[in-house]
DNA sequence: CACACAACCTGCGAGC
DNA sequence: TGCTCGCAGGTTGTGT
Protein backbone atom coordinates (compact mmCIF):
# COMPACT_ATOMS: atom_id res chain seq x y z
CA UNK A 1 0.00 0.00 0.00
CA UNK A 2 2.31 2.71 1.12
CA UNK A 3 3.98 5.16 -1.13
CA UNK A 4 4.59 8.75 -0.14
CA UNK A 5 0.94 9.93 -0.03
CA UNK A 6 -0.18 6.98 2.09
CA UNK A 7 2.64 7.54 4.53
CA UNK A 8 1.71 11.19 4.66
CA UNK A 9 -1.87 10.19 5.41
CA UNK A 10 -0.60 8.06 8.28
CA UNK A 11 1.60 10.91 9.49
CA UNK A 12 -1.30 13.34 9.54
CA UNK A 13 -3.51 10.93 11.43
CA UNK A 14 -0.73 10.39 13.96
CA UNK A 15 -0.19 14.11 14.30
CA UNK A 16 -3.81 14.58 15.14
CA UNK A 17 -4.07 11.75 17.63
CA UNK A 18 -0.76 11.13 19.36
CA UNK A 19 1.12 14.41 19.58
CA UNK A 20 2.29 15.23 23.10
CA UNK A 21 1.12 11.87 24.39
CA UNK A 22 3.30 9.83 26.71
CA UNK A 23 4.25 6.23 25.93
CA UNK A 24 2.90 4.03 28.71
CA UNK A 25 3.76 0.63 27.26
CA UNK A 26 4.92 -1.08 24.10
CA UNK A 27 4.30 -4.57 22.90
CA UNK A 28 6.15 -6.08 19.99
CA UNK A 29 6.55 -9.65 18.82
CA UNK A 30 9.89 -11.46 18.88
CA UNK A 31 9.54 -12.40 15.29
CA UNK A 32 10.57 -9.01 13.97
CA UNK A 33 9.62 -7.55 10.66
CA UNK A 34 12.15 -7.14 7.90
CA UNK A 35 14.69 -6.50 10.66
CA UNK A 36 14.48 -7.29 14.35
CA UNK A 37 12.95 -4.65 16.57
CA UNK A 38 15.52 -2.30 18.14
CA UNK A 39 17.47 -3.70 21.07
CA UNK A 40 15.54 -3.13 24.31
CA UNK A 41 13.10 -1.01 22.39
CA UNK A 42 10.46 -0.92 25.09
CA UNK A 43 12.82 0.01 27.91
CA UNK A 44 14.41 2.75 25.85
CA UNK A 45 11.25 4.65 24.96
CA UNK A 46 8.80 3.97 27.75
CA UNK A 47 7.80 7.12 29.64
CA UNK A 48 8.87 9.39 26.78
CA UNK A 49 6.48 11.75 25.02
CA UNK A 50 5.79 11.83 21.28
CA UNK A 51 6.36 15.16 19.56
CA UNK A 52 5.16 16.23 16.12
CA UNK A 53 5.34 13.35 13.60
CA UNK A 54 7.33 13.94 10.43
CA UNK A 55 7.88 12.15 7.15
CA UNK A 56 10.81 11.71 4.78
CA UNK A 57 10.01 9.84 1.58
CA UNK A 58 8.20 6.68 2.66
CA UNK A 59 9.49 6.89 6.23
CA UNK A 60 7.42 8.15 9.12
CA UNK A 61 9.36 9.64 12.03
CA UNK A 62 8.02 9.98 15.56
CA UNK A 63 10.34 12.32 17.47
CA UNK A 64 10.35 11.91 21.25
CA UNK A 65 11.06 14.49 23.92
CA UNK A 66 14.32 12.63 24.62
CA UNK A 67 15.89 13.45 21.22
CA UNK A 68 15.24 9.87 20.20
CA UNK A 69 13.13 9.19 17.14
CA UNK A 70 11.05 6.18 16.26
CA UNK A 71 11.46 5.39 12.57
CA UNK A 72 8.66 3.56 10.83
CA UNK A 73 8.61 2.00 7.39
CA UNK A 74 5.51 0.21 6.17
CA UNK A 75 7.06 -1.98 3.47
CA UNK A 76 4.52 -3.43 1.05
CA UNK A 77 1.70 -4.33 3.38
CA UNK A 78 2.15 -2.32 6.56
CA UNK A 79 -0.84 -0.53 8.06
CA UNK A 80 -1.15 1.79 11.02
CA UNK A 81 -4.30 2.10 13.04
CA UNK A 82 -5.12 4.41 15.88
CA UNK A 83 -7.48 2.91 18.41
CA UNK A 84 -9.24 4.16 21.52
CA UNK A 85 -9.23 0.86 23.33
CA UNK A 86 -6.83 -2.02 23.66
CA UNK A 87 -7.30 -4.43 20.75
CA UNK A 88 -7.00 -8.19 20.80
CA UNK A 89 -3.90 -8.83 18.72
CA UNK A 90 -4.19 -10.78 15.51
CA UNK A 91 -1.58 -12.86 13.79
CA UNK A 92 -0.10 -9.99 11.79
CA UNK A 93 -0.19 -7.33 14.47
CA UNK A 94 3.48 -6.75 15.22
CA UNK A 95 3.59 -3.69 17.43
CA UNK A 96 1.21 -1.97 19.78
CA UNK A 97 2.12 1.33 21.40
CA UNK A 98 -0.03 2.18 24.39
CA UNK A 99 -0.21 5.92 25.04
CA UNK A 100 -1.75 7.86 27.86
CA UNK A 101 -5.47 8.69 27.59
CA UNK A 102 -6.33 5.26 26.19
CA UNK A 103 -4.77 5.79 22.78
CA UNK A 104 -3.19 2.90 20.95
CA UNK A 105 -1.07 2.77 17.81
CA UNK A 106 -1.28 -0.61 16.14
CA UNK A 107 1.11 -1.73 13.41
CA UNK A 108 -0.11 -4.57 11.22
CA UNK A 109 2.04 -6.02 8.44
CA UNK A 110 1.23 -9.43 6.94
CA UNK A 111 4.25 -9.64 4.65
CA UNK A 112 6.66 -8.21 7.19
CA UNK A 113 8.61 -6.10 4.72
CA UNK A 114 8.23 -3.06 6.92
CA UNK A 115 10.40 -2.28 9.92
CA UNK A 116 10.87 -0.12 12.98
CA UNK A 117 14.09 1.55 14.07
CA UNK A 118 15.07 3.80 16.94
CA UNK A 119 17.29 6.74 16.07
CA UNK A 120 19.61 8.08 18.76
CA UNK A 121 21.38 11.28 17.82
CA UNK A 122 21.54 12.74 14.36
CA UNK A 123 18.77 11.62 12.07
CA UNK A 124 20.95 12.08 8.99
CA UNK A 125 23.39 9.51 10.37
CA UNK A 126 20.73 6.82 10.46
CA UNK A 127 21.60 4.02 8.05
CA UNK A 128 18.22 4.19 6.32
CA UNK A 129 17.76 7.95 6.18
CA UNK A 130 21.25 8.67 4.95
CA UNK A 131 20.72 6.64 1.79
CA UNK A 132 17.84 8.82 0.69
CA UNK A 133 18.06 11.45 -2.00
CA UNK A 134 15.99 14.62 -1.75
CA UNK A 135 12.44 14.12 -0.67
CA UNK A 136 10.12 14.32 -3.69
CA UNK A 137 8.11 17.25 -2.34
CA UNK A 138 11.05 19.23 -1.04
CA UNK A 139 12.50 22.33 -2.65
CA UNK A 140 15.74 20.40 -3.18
CA UNK A 141 14.12 18.17 -5.76
CA UNK A 142 14.24 20.36 -8.86
CA UNK A 143 14.27 19.80 -12.60
CA UNK A 144 17.86 21.00 -12.75
CA UNK A 145 19.00 18.61 -10.04
CA UNK A 146 17.16 15.72 -11.63
CA UNK A 147 18.60 16.42 -15.06
CA UNK A 148 22.12 16.53 -13.66
CA UNK A 149 21.72 12.97 -12.37
CA UNK A 150 19.76 11.60 -15.29
CA UNK A 151 21.79 12.91 -18.21
CA UNK A 152 24.59 10.34 -17.99
CA UNK A 153 22.53 7.31 -17.06
CA UNK A 154 22.22 4.24 -19.21
CA UNK A 155 19.42 2.93 -17.02
CA UNK A 156 15.82 3.44 -17.96
CA UNK A 157 13.80 6.24 -16.40
CA UNK A 158 11.54 3.76 -14.60
CA UNK A 159 14.37 2.42 -12.48
CA UNK A 160 15.81 5.89 -11.92
CA UNK A 161 12.53 7.14 -10.46
CA UNK A 162 12.15 4.11 -8.23
CA UNK A 163 15.66 4.64 -6.83
CA UNK A 164 15.18 6.23 -3.41
CA UNK A 165 18.74 7.56 -3.40
CA UNK A 166 17.86 9.78 -6.36
CA UNK A 167 14.44 10.91 -5.20
CA UNK A 168 12.71 9.70 -2.05
CA UNK A 169 9.06 8.78 -1.96
CA UNK A 170 8.01 7.41 -5.33
CA UNK A 171 6.85 3.83 -5.74
CA UNK A 172 5.64 1.72 -8.61
CA UNK A 173 2.15 3.21 -8.88
CA UNK A 174 3.18 6.84 -8.99
CA UNK A 175 6.13 6.21 -11.30
CA UNK A 176 3.81 4.55 -13.80
CA UNK A 177 1.28 7.33 -13.50
CA UNK A 178 3.70 10.21 -13.75
CA UNK A 179 5.51 8.77 -16.77
CA UNK A 180 2.16 8.54 -18.51
CA UNK A 181 1.21 12.08 -17.57
CA UNK A 182 4.55 13.38 -18.83
CA UNK A 183 4.50 11.30 -22.01
CA UNK A 184 7.77 9.45 -21.34
CA UNK A 185 8.15 5.75 -22.01
CA UNK A 186 9.33 3.74 -19.01
CA UNK A 187 11.92 2.19 -21.34
CA UNK A 188 13.56 5.49 -22.22
CA UNK A 189 17.15 5.79 -21.05
CA UNK A 190 17.96 8.54 -18.61
CA UNK A 191 20.54 10.07 -20.93
CA UNK A 192 17.90 10.50 -23.61
CA UNK A 193 15.69 12.77 -21.56
CA UNK A 194 15.97 16.49 -22.16
CA UNK A 195 16.28 19.20 -19.56
CA UNK A 196 12.83 20.41 -20.52
CA UNK A 197 11.34 16.96 -19.96
CA UNK A 198 13.07 16.75 -16.59
CA UNK A 199 11.45 20.01 -15.57
CA UNK A 200 8.06 18.70 -16.65
CA UNK A 201 8.60 15.40 -14.90
CA UNK A 202 9.54 17.01 -11.59
CA UNK A 203 6.64 19.42 -11.81
CA UNK A 204 4.21 16.58 -12.54
CA UNK A 205 5.60 14.41 -9.73
CA UNK A 206 4.97 17.13 -7.18
CA UNK A 207 1.50 17.92 -8.50
CA UNK A 208 0.48 14.26 -8.55
CA UNK A 209 1.72 13.58 -5.04
CA UNK A 210 0.08 16.71 -3.68
CA UNK A 211 -3.27 15.88 -5.20
CA UNK A 212 -3.07 12.32 -3.87
CA UNK A 213 -2.31 13.65 -0.41
CA UNK A 214 -5.18 16.08 -0.69
CA UNK A 215 -7.60 13.29 -1.54
CA UNK A 216 -6.22 11.18 1.28
CA UNK A 217 -6.75 14.03 3.64
CA UNK A 218 -10.48 13.98 3.16
CA UNK A 219 -10.88 10.68 4.97
CA UNK A 220 -8.45 11.28 7.79
CA UNK A 221 -11.17 12.57 10.05
CA UNK A 222 -12.40 8.99 10.37
CA UNK A 223 -9.23 7.88 12.05
CA UNK A 224 -10.82 7.24 15.42
CA UNK A 225 -13.71 5.17 14.20
CA UNK A 226 -14.42 2.12 16.34
CA UNK A 227 -12.74 -0.18 13.87
CA UNK A 228 -9.82 2.21 13.76
CA UNK A 229 -9.27 1.93 10.05
CA UNK A 230 -7.34 4.72 8.45
CA UNK A 231 -9.07 5.88 5.33
CA UNK A 232 -6.70 5.63 2.43
CA UNK A 233 -7.60 7.67 -0.60
CA UNK A 234 -8.52 6.13 -3.88
CA UNK A 235 -6.81 8.13 -6.56
CA UNK A 236 -7.97 7.87 -10.09
CA UNK A 237 -5.36 5.76 -11.83
CA UNK A 238 -4.62 6.43 -15.48
CA UNK A 239 -2.46 3.45 -16.45
CA UNK A 240 -1.47 1.44 -13.39
CA UNK A 241 -3.16 -1.97 -13.56
CA UNK A 242 -4.92 -1.02 -16.80
CA UNK A 243 -3.40 -3.62 -19.10
CA UNK A 244 -5.45 -4.12 -22.25
CA UNK A 245 -7.84 -1.35 -21.46
CA UNK A 246 -7.94 1.70 -23.69
CA UNK A 247 -5.68 4.68 -23.11
CA UNK A 248 -8.09 7.39 -22.11
CA UNK A 249 -6.28 9.91 -24.28
CA UNK A 250 -5.74 8.10 -27.57
CA UNK A 251 -7.66 4.83 -27.28
CA UNK A 252 -4.65 2.56 -27.85
CA UNK A 253 -4.44 -0.47 -25.59
CA UNK A 254 -2.27 -0.06 -22.49
CA UNK A 255 0.75 -2.37 -22.53
CA UNK A 256 2.44 -4.20 -19.70
CA UNK A 257 6.15 -5.05 -19.39
CA UNK A 258 8.51 -6.14 -16.62
CA UNK A 259 11.35 -3.90 -15.50
CA UNK A 260 13.49 -4.66 -12.45
CA UNK A 261 11.04 -7.45 -11.70
CA UNK A 262 8.23 -4.95 -11.41
CA UNK A 263 5.34 -4.26 -13.72
CA UNK A 264 5.27 -1.18 -15.90
CA UNK A 265 2.09 -0.05 -17.61
CA UNK A 266 2.21 2.43 -20.46
CA UNK A 267 0.62 3.64 -23.65
CA UNK A 268 2.84 2.93 -26.66
CA UNK A 269 1.42 5.90 -28.53
CA UNK A 270 1.29 8.64 -25.89
CA UNK A 271 4.61 7.75 -24.28
CA UNK A 272 7.93 7.71 -26.13
C1' DC B 1 30.86 2.59 -10.19
C1' DA B 2 26.51 1.36 -12.34
C1' DC B 3 23.28 -1.70 -12.80
C1' DA B 4 20.34 -6.19 -12.61
C1' DC B 5 18.48 -9.66 -9.89
C1' DA B 6 17.32 -12.73 -6.05
C1' DA B 7 15.73 -12.72 -1.55
C1' DC B 8 12.85 -11.46 2.23
C1' DC B 9 7.22 -12.95 3.60
C1' DT B 10 2.15 -13.85 3.30
C1' DG B 11 -2.36 -13.48 1.05
C1' DC B 12 -5.24 -13.48 -2.72
C1' DG B 13 -7.25 -14.13 -7.22
C1' DA B 14 -7.02 -16.47 -11.70
C1' DG B 15 -7.08 -20.60 -13.93
C1' DC B 16 -7.39 -25.42 -14.10
C1' DT C 1 -15.08 -26.80 -4.52
C1' DG C 2 -10.19 -27.09 -4.05
C1' DC C 3 -5.56 -26.89 -5.56
C1' DT C 4 -1.38 -24.59 -7.72
C1' DC C 5 0.73 -20.72 -9.64
C1' DG C 6 1.88 -16.11 -10.17
C1' DC C 7 1.65 -11.77 -8.53
C1' DA C 8 1.44 -7.71 -5.07
C1' DG C 9 2.17 -0.71 -3.33
C1' DG C 10 9.58 -1.98 -1.07
C1' DT C 11 14.34 -2.41 0.06
C1' DT C 12 18.81 -4.77 0.83
C1' DG C 13 22.60 -7.58 -0.39
C1' DT C 14 25.20 -9.86 -3.85
C1' DG C 15 27.07 -10.59 -8.27
C1' DT C 16 28.41 -9.15 -12.97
Amino acid sequence: MPELPEVETVRKALEKAVINKKIIDIYHGNKGLRFPFPYQFKQRVIGKTILKPRRIGKYCILPLNSKQKILLHLGMSGKVRILDKKPKLGNHDHMLINLEDEIYILLTDPRRFGFVDLIEGKERNNKFIKKLGPEALSSGFTGKYFYSLVKNKERNIKSILLDQSIVAGLGNIYVNEVLFITGISPKRKGKNISLRKCFNLVKNIKALLLSAIKEGGTTIKDHLQPDGKLGYFKIKLRVYGKTKSKCFICGFLIKEIKQLGRTSFYCGKCQS
